[in-house]
RNA sequence: GCGCCAAUAGCUCAGCUGGAUAGAGCAACUGCCUUCUAAGCAGUAGGCCAGGGGUUCGAGUCCCUUUUGGCGCGCCA
């Protein structure tokens, strides 16, 4: 794994720790306690490589002007040995640092060096996660928020795989339940209308408007006819659910796929019914004395644990939905025990949160294990004019219909641009239409460009191959630096996404990322006469190229070779 | 009414544990193709970071408050 950066930065802190203990020894400095200070990446590179602002931390502590002690910092630094070559005082009291030539060339040689593993790191540690994400009912198709929400759970997972956790992905599938009630009820009105009319069988005011519970019936009807008009109520519903649910989740899974997302495990909340887990859970909050009994009712003490007081089991017996989610993540936490189990949820759900977190707490498992990633409401825009996504009126823009008019590499770079916790109004004109302005495509563009390259001057017979030293330090100019520069902060950014878990972040770095490489094109020419330096730019040529592609695997989008 | 989330360029969004002159893309304007893909590059213009207080060496970032918007608050899921 490269730790170039990282081993840079520790030299660094080593360094002006070292210089500090050096000027209090010859007096320079006060005997005060080392405060805390922080190396940071300026944002002007006109600064250097790295900041470190210890002289203003520690004005307080040290009772003395922030720029004497930067003086005093730097007048006793020891930079030898380390990546960094120079070191300035500028602006309040800002040590800033700038890389030595040859860290340059070591990034280049680790990233050939450990080609796809490159951006991978330990920071996990190995934990095992578990992330779930869409989760869609599987009564009826998938809308809008479903495909942000398959995008980043599954670009998260990937990032948490690169930031070295052991990671699961997980459909849980709601069969069972009130949802799948209400869709037994539906299919069952449609089924009879078919051969008593509509007039004759009212339809279930809270059932399912949509078109494909009219089409399931249908085919229900075609396959077996009027044999279940006449039957028992209950053998009916279940004789239509059975045929329709498993068509619905087997679709659920194509479509998905189809966007690319692909799943380890599918969990049925059925399974939690049938082994008993459900009352199960129940039995033990009971046990544990966070419940009461109102009304005929079963209570969670909410309030004891940080949410409101709810019902978990009404007075007719039946559990209510939290229950199931409760013995789910139970599941998750204990039973298989995930060291940490991710929720991506739309944010929607946010007040649910707190009572699951304080269920867990009351059954003993600890409420940080889960991590709720909660993602804003996508609005779809359609001819100006915001689409509202209903499940109810039959009229929602589904994932299928959106992947029909928006390419999949479209919809993935497109969805996981924006933080979580922003909303999105998706035009779909725009993403459809003006494909030039997609940042995707400039992305693409951008390795479809350095794979021509290399196909062009392998075509003269100039092959990629290793660089000594000396030649990589031939790419100097402000293009090649900046790119390189670039090229290093990834594992760094692949861990940031990670700890902030906003896969995000790796489409903002791989737009950044492509902009220097298309400034480096235009600036440095790699075919020329010189053999040595067209080596060295192409040896940077492939690693930008390995870079981006380790970048676009992280969230499945592909990386074409021409355009 | 209570709670959660937000408000940054004309538009869409960044700004990572508080750091130096607040950034990028799109839209607008001006240049750059006899040379590796112009789906590109270079440049110009565009801002009371919603308003007001506070905390400190230092605030878009933290605290309080007002305004505006989104979403929640059921023995629905």
């Amino acid at each position: 794994m490269s730790m170039l950066v990282t081993k840079a930065v520790g030299q660094l802190r080593t360094a002006v720790e070292e210089a500090i203990a050096r000027a209090q020894g010859k007096g320079e400095l006060p005997q005060a306690e080392l405060p805390a200070f922080a190396l940071e990446v300026p944002g002007d590179r006109a600064h250097g490589d790295w900041a470190c602002n210890a002289a203003m931390a520690g004005a307080r502590a040290f009772k003395c002007a922030p720029r004497k002690i930067a003086e005093a910092i730097r007048g006793n630094l020891e930079l030898d040995g380390t990546y960094f070559k120079s070191c300035e005082i500028a602006g309040p009291g800002f040590l800033n640092f700038t890389y030595a030539p040859r860290f340059y060339g070591e990034v280049l040689t680790d990233i050939h060096q450990l080609g796809d593993r490159y951006g991978a790191s330990d920071f996990g540690q190995g934990k095992r996660v578990l992330v779930e994400f869409v989760s869609a009912n599987p009564t009826g198709p998938m809308h809008i928020g479903n495909a942000r929400g398959g995008v980043l759970g599954d670009a998260l997972a990937s990032v948490l795989e690169a930031a070295g956790y052991q990671v699961e992905r997980e459909f849980y599938v709601n069969d069972a339940g009130n949802q799948v009630n209400k869709f037994a009820n539906s299919l069952e009105a449609r089924y009879l209308q078919i051969y008593k009319g509509e007039e004759a069988v009212p339809f279930p005011e809270d059932g399912y408007q949509g078109e494909d519970i009219r089409q399931h019936a249908r085919a229900f009807a075609e396959k077996y006819g009027d044999r279940y008009v006449e039957a028992p109520e209950g053998e009916r519903r279940e004789a239509l659910v059975s045929y329709a649910l498993p068509q619905n989740i087997q679709g659920l899974h194509d479509d998905l796929l189809r966007y690319r997302v692909e799943y380890d495990n599918w969990f049925r909340e059925s399974t939690l019914h049938k082994d008993g887990a459900v009352g199960r859970v129940v039995e033990l909050l009971k046990e544990k004395g966070a419940t009461y009994e109102k009304d005929g009712a079963v209570w969670f003490k909410g309030a004891e644990y940080g949410s409101e007081d709810f019902v978990l089991v009404r007075s007719n017996g039946v559990p209510t939905y939290v229950v199931p989610d409760i013995a789910y993540h139970y599941d998750k936490l204990e039973t298989r025990n995930f060291d940490m189990a991710i929720d991506v949820l739309g944010a929607d759900h946010h007040g649910y949160v707190p009572r699951l977190k304080g269920a867990l707490t009351a059954l003993g498992v600890d409420a940080g294990r889960l991590q709720v990633v909660l993602m804003q409401m996508v609005r779809l825009v359609r001819d100006g004019e915001i689409v509202k996504a209903s499940k109810r009126s039959g009229k929602a823009i589904t994932l299928v219909t959106l992947l029909e008019e928006v390419p999949v590499d479209a919809a993935r770079f497109l969805f996981n641009s924006y933080e979580p916790n922003t909303r999105i109004d998706f035009d779909l004109d725009l993403a459809v239409k003006e494909d030039a302005q997609n940042p995707v495509y400039y992305v693409q563009y951008a390795h479809a460009r350095v794979c021509s390259i290399l196909k062009n001057l392998a075509a003269d017979g100039v092959k990629p191959r290793a660089c000594a030293p000396e030649e990589l330090a031939l790419l100097t100019a402000p293009e090649e630096v900046e790119l390189i520069r670039q090229l290093s902060a990834y594992t760094g950014e692949v861990e940031g996404a990670a700890r902030a878990m906003d896969p995000a972040r790796i489409t903002r770095y791989v737009v950044a990322l492509s902009t220097l490489f298309h400034r480096f094109y235009n600036a440095c020419r790699v075919k020329g006469d010189d053999p040595a330096l067209t080596a060295a730019r192409l040896y940077l040529c492939t690693a930008f190229r390995q870079v981006l592609e380790n970048g676009l695997k992280l969230f499945n989008v592909t990386a074409p070779e021409s355009m």
